[in-house]
DNA sequence: CCGGTAGCCTACTGAGAGTAGGTACCGAAG
DNA sequence: CTTCGGTACCTACTCTCAGTAGGCTACCGG
C-alpha cells in the first residue's frame, strides 16, 4: 500500500480546450461501442479527468453525445460546401456528384464515428432527438434551397421529398459501403447514387434526361 | 397491514402466448418511450408478469427489441409483398408505386412503434446491430433481386446502390412524414419519390425516360 | 499577500439490467 | 391417489453506471 501522495492531481486548463480533448475522448469511445455500452466513466478515465467535469461541461450522457453529432456535422458541412463551391461552374449535375462524393468521402475518413454519431446510435427519444433532427436539418435545407433553384416549377412537396430522399440514399448507401467493405471508391459511389437522381431531376426541372 | 395474502398470482399461460402478450406489452413501450428509456421493470409490470420471464424469454433488453423488430418487420414485408404481387401486371413503374404506397401506408399506421423499432432506436452496436441489419437484408434483397430483372445489363454495384438508395429514401421521407404532421397521403407521397427514382431506373435500362 | 473564482476532486445516491434460487401448478406413470 | 417431472412463475437479491453533493486548490487581479 505504497501511497504515493493524495493523487496525482491533473494539471489545470482552459475550459473551451478541455472541452475540446473531451469531445475527442468521446468521439473515440462513442465510435468504439456504440453510445448504450459507452460509459462516463470510461470517457473521464481516457480524458484523465473526472466525471463530474464531463457534467459540469455537458450537463449529461446525451448531451455529449449531442455536442459530439454537431461538431462532427458541423464538419461534413463545410466539406460538402466546399465541394458543391467548387463543382458551382460546371453545372448541377457535376454539383450533385460532387456533394455525393465529398459525403462518401467523409464517410470513409470517420469510419464508425460517423456511422455512430449521425446515424445508428441516435437512439434518443425525447429533446435530443429533436436536436439531432434539428441539426440534420442544415443538411436538408442545403439541398432544399439547391434543388428550388434548379427546379423552380416544382411544388414544395416534391422538393422536400426529393431533399429527404437524397439524404436518406446517401446515408443508407454510405452505411453499406462500411459494413460491406465495399471495394468501391467514393468516387464511383457518388458517380452511381447521381445516376439513379440525376434523371428524375432533369424531368422535373423539364430537360431532357441524359 | 392488512396483506390479502401472499401474492395475487398470476394465471398460468403456455409460454407461445405469454411471449406474445410480451411482444405486444414491449412494442408499446419501447414506441412511447424508445429504448433507451424503457425499462425492463415497466414492461413486465404492463404484461402482468415478473421480471424474469422477460429474461427467460427474450435473453436481454435488447433480445426483446430485436424479436419486436423481427416482427413488425415481418408485418412489414409480407405487406409489400402483397402490394407488389397486385400491381405487377401493370409494370415496373407500378410495381415500384405499389411497394412505395405500402410502405408509407405501413408507416402511417404504426406509427412512433415504426420509426423507433425500424430506424431511430437502433442503437444497438454489438450482435444485435448485425442481426437487425440482417432483418433489413431481407429487404433489400427482395429490390435487388426486383431490380436486377428490370435491369438486366447494369452491374451488381449498380443494383446494390440503387436498392440501397431506395430504401434509404424511403425510410428518411417516411421518417418526415411522420415528424411533420406532413399533409400529404401515402398515395401522393409515393408517387413523388417514384418521379424522383424512376427516371434513373429507366435510363438505366435503356428505355425512354417518360 | 489576499480574496475570488474557475477548474478540479472524492465520495456518495438511486435506478435499473440481469440473476440465484426457489415455489405453484399440471399432466402422466405407478 | 400419489409421486414424479417438467414448465410456468415468483421474490429478493447483486452490480454497474448515470448523475450529484459538497469541498478543495491553483491561479489571477488587485
Amino acid at each position: 500500500m505504497t501511497d504515493v501522495g493524495p493523487a496525482p492531481r491533473r494539471k489545470r486548463m482552459p475550459r473551451a480546450e478541455r472541452e475540446q480533448q473531451i469531445l475527442a475522448a468521446a468521439e473515440e469511445v462513442f465510435a468504439e461501442r456504440g453510445f448504450q455500452a459507452t460509459s462516463m466513466d470510461e470517457v473521464s478515465l481516457r480524458v484523465g479527468v473526472s466525471k463530474p467535469m464531463l457534467y459540469e461541461y455537458f450537463t449529461s450522457k446525451e448531451g455529449l453525445l449531442l455536442a459530439c453529432v454537431a461538431r462532427i456535422r458541423a464538419d461534413l458541412h463545410t466539406a460538402t460546401l466546399e465541394a458543391v463551391a467548387k463543382a458551382e461552374a460546371d453545372g448541377p449535375r457535376a454539383v450533385l456528384e460532387a456533394g455525393l462524393e465529398a459525403y462518401f468521402d467523409f464517410a470513409d475518413r470517420h469510419g464508425r464515428a460517423w456511422a455512430v454519431l449521425l446515424n445508428e446510435s441516435v437512439i434518443i427519444a425525447g429533446p435530443a432527438e429533436e436536436a439531432i433532427e434539428a441539426i440534420r436539418g442544415q443538411q436538408t435545407l442545403l439541398i432544399q434551397s439547391a434543388l428550388s433553384r434548379w427546379l423552380p416549377s416544382a411544388s414544395p412537396e416534391r422538393v422536400a421529398v426529393y431533399a429527404h430522399g437524397l439524404i436518406g440514399a446517401s446515408e443508407r448507401v454510405a452505411r453499406w459501403r462500411l459494413r460491406e467493405g465495399a471495394g468501391i471508391r467514393p468516387r464511383e459511389t457518388a458517380a452511381l447514387l447521381a445516376d439513379a437522381f440525376w434523371p428524375g431531376f432533369a424531368v422535373a426541372a423539364g430537360l431532357p434526361a441524359a
